[in-house]
DNA sequence: ATAATTGCAAATAGTTTGCACCTAC
DNA sequence: GTAGGTGCAAACTATTTGCAATTAT
């Protein structure tokens, strides 16, 4: 219908590469894949991009959609998400940013605030973790659910 | 063996107050899965507080543990954990804190650290979020799988 | 007394595994 | 050509549900 918007052009380059220097062969699946999780704000959960993948991709596994998110997310060009409910969610921006969770739904959106990314890093804590990095999860109500 | 140590005890007494506050009975189960919970510092599963439970309580069911955690969460006594993977946690410190995992063997512990609690909550955010809350969770490498 | 909770058994949701066939390089 | 990926069916893990029996207040 159109053409596909710059962020997931960027997206998929950097999968080529990664693939080529993992040697890991970059399949229609793989692409596909990272077509439509690069393409959502929201933070599909697998089953969820399972659904629109299989609608451009008829025939597809389940399966293969839990594997390839897992592989991205070994690779680092996927996030997976936290949740207080059972199922994983994903997110191809792997940039620091953060996410506040409504308690009312359980939406999740994210807060990109660059004063929240100078965070002093706790090192040599006591429990003795090398820490290396963040994501701050707040909470809060969505405007829906506030009624508004 | 010994006496309960106190930190346990106030949990209790704070649980006690809550269930008649909320008109429900403060049975057994109830007590005992919370003074397993509170007596932790690690931040287990459900199922891994039932095994504890099980050996005092022979004959609780899995069902039963799941059912109290989840209204310890309801009555606000009792966080549950997001956690990457499938199984959720449970800590019964409710005070302000966070968290650091071990991206190695999955581990979490604890940071409490004032200058962390003082972060400007965003408000009115982008996304129509009204913030009330937050937790960070830091990342890292523990001691053993760093190999010390 | 009685309203709520518990235990059981069975169901469900999400995810993983073993293996034969297929495909990108 | 071949190493690695994929699809299928079945297994598995964590959690939930309906219901009759039980218990705290």
């Amino acid at each position: 219908m159109n053409s596909e918007p710059s962020f997931i052009r960027e997206k998929i380059v950097r999968l080529e590469t990664c693939c080529r220097e993992h040697g890991m062969p970059l399949t229609v699946q793989r692409r596909i894949i990272m077509e439509t999780l690069a393409g959502r704000k929201d933070h599909p959960t697998a089953d969820q991009i399972y659904d629109v993948v299989a609608e451009r991709l008829p025939g597809v596994s389940r399966t293969t959609v839990y594997r390839v998110l897992e592989a991205f997310v070994d690779l680092g060009v996927v996030n997976k998400i936290n949740s207080p409910e059972a199922k994983s969610h994903f997110d191809a921006d792997t940039s620091r940013h953060h996410h506040v969770r409504c308690t009312g739904c359980g939406a999740v959106a994210d807060v990109h605030d660059q004063r929240l990314n100078a965070l002093k890093l706790p090192t040599e804590h006591a429990s003795g973790f090398d820490i290396v990095d963040y994501s701050i999860n707040f909470v809060g109500t969505c405007a829906t659910c506030r009624g508004i």
